[in-house]
DNA sequence: TTTGACATATGACAGTTTGTCATATACTAT
DNA sequence: ATAGTATATGACAAACTGTCATATGTCAAA
């Protein structure tokens, strides 16, 4: 979190710098930015710079949060507009789409998210990879319960379960969740999965 | 992708600098990763490193797709044990839970996910901001087609649509999709989401 | 064995980058 | 006016990166 002394500076100067931030993490990924182009770009002395982040990492975040909560805010005020979630889900969807998807956030996004898994190369190696993998594993499995018929869908829905089992790990990572708290809360979703959330008529 | 001429190396060799790169990733998170660090640890000098990879992101990505291919391919050696795709899921999960947070590997994948998100502090303010406010956009829906009744299940929910939506808008970012097939696909999912995957007796 | 072509190894080095610190300046309250 | 506190500043040592000229190894053809 930016220290106190950042938060003191007038709004213009600090509006500089996060723009001048802004203008880094959108020209490259965190770790080829540099303090020294921010410093540069926003005029402030390198001293200034520590007395206000701790790092450069520090500033990051701190930018990030405040796209992100921008953006889902926006997004968010549509629950005004109807009252059926899954209808609000949609309309914030294609809300938060634009906020993402913009042409002065495209770039700084696709930085964000880069960072965040392998690089475009493995990932494509990875998905063509996987998509013979899925299917000899569906191979092995009773199908006939399942709704979905088509192959795509199939997949799909196996990189679904896949995608929320990734999530629970990571939250199982992070907050320190025990095997038995994780492997439950990772049986909730499945069966929200299976049985879905309307209520049975 | 790393060099040919890391892949020519002998196997302990390659071994010895992988070993060390994952020390390295175990005791920084990558922005923190130095080059010296392993190859001192490594013992190779330091025109070898780059004679083996372009980069230390280079070595990283190799080393953490690596590690999560042999988890997951671990996990998926049960698709035998059953038939049942849930069980299926549940008895993987199990295995990679095991596989991601085992003494050695805790730290290392902690690395790895933090590097994702935003660090602890901002995670904790934004879980707690986060609840009051998911209940306030709840408050104005009509919930009364749900299954779900108690308020920690409803905000679970919530989180499940919202990690959906995330999930859909970081692959149409790096992978370009347009509007239109972001916002299908993302129907596709809340669907699924609505009436499970299970047929419908 | 010798030769040449090619692959690999090596560490010194120039150029950047970082975070700190001593000093200067501004601001506030008595 | 003064003391006390907060902020600004840029020089600097230490650390790091990626490159390059040079040395060494390998191997097939002569």
């Amino acid at each position: 979190m930016p220290k106190e002394t950042f938060f003191n500076l007038d709004e213009d100067k600090r509006n500089k710098i996060i723009e001048a931030a802004k203008v880094e993490f959108t020209a490259n990924p965190l770790r080829k930015s540099r303090v020294s182009n921010i410093i540069k770009k926003a005029s402030i002395p390198r001293g200034s710079f520590y007395q206000y982040f701790d790092d450069l990492d520090d500033l990051y975040y701190f930018v990030i949060d405040d796209v992100f909560d921008n953006i889902y805010k926006a997004g968010n005020k549509f629950c005004d507009a109807t009252n059926d979630i899954f209808e609000f889900a949609q309309i914030s969807f294609e809300y938060d789409y634009n906020g993402f998807i913009n042409d002065m956030r495209h770039r700084f996004m696709m930085n964000v998210f880069k960072s965040i898994s392998s690089n475009e190369e493995y990932q494509a190696t990875f998905r063509k990879m996987r998509r013979d993998y899925i299917l000899g594993i569906l191979d092995k499995m009773d199908l006939s319960g399942i709704r979905l018929k088509k192959e795509d869908d199939l997949i799909k829905m196996y990189r679904m379960i896949q995608e929320l089992k990734r999530n629970v790990i990571h939250r199982a990572v992070v907050e320190d969740l025990s095997k038995e708290e994780a492997s439950k809360e990772f049986g909730w979703f499945l069966n929200i999965l299976k049985n879905g959330l309307l209520e049975v008529k």
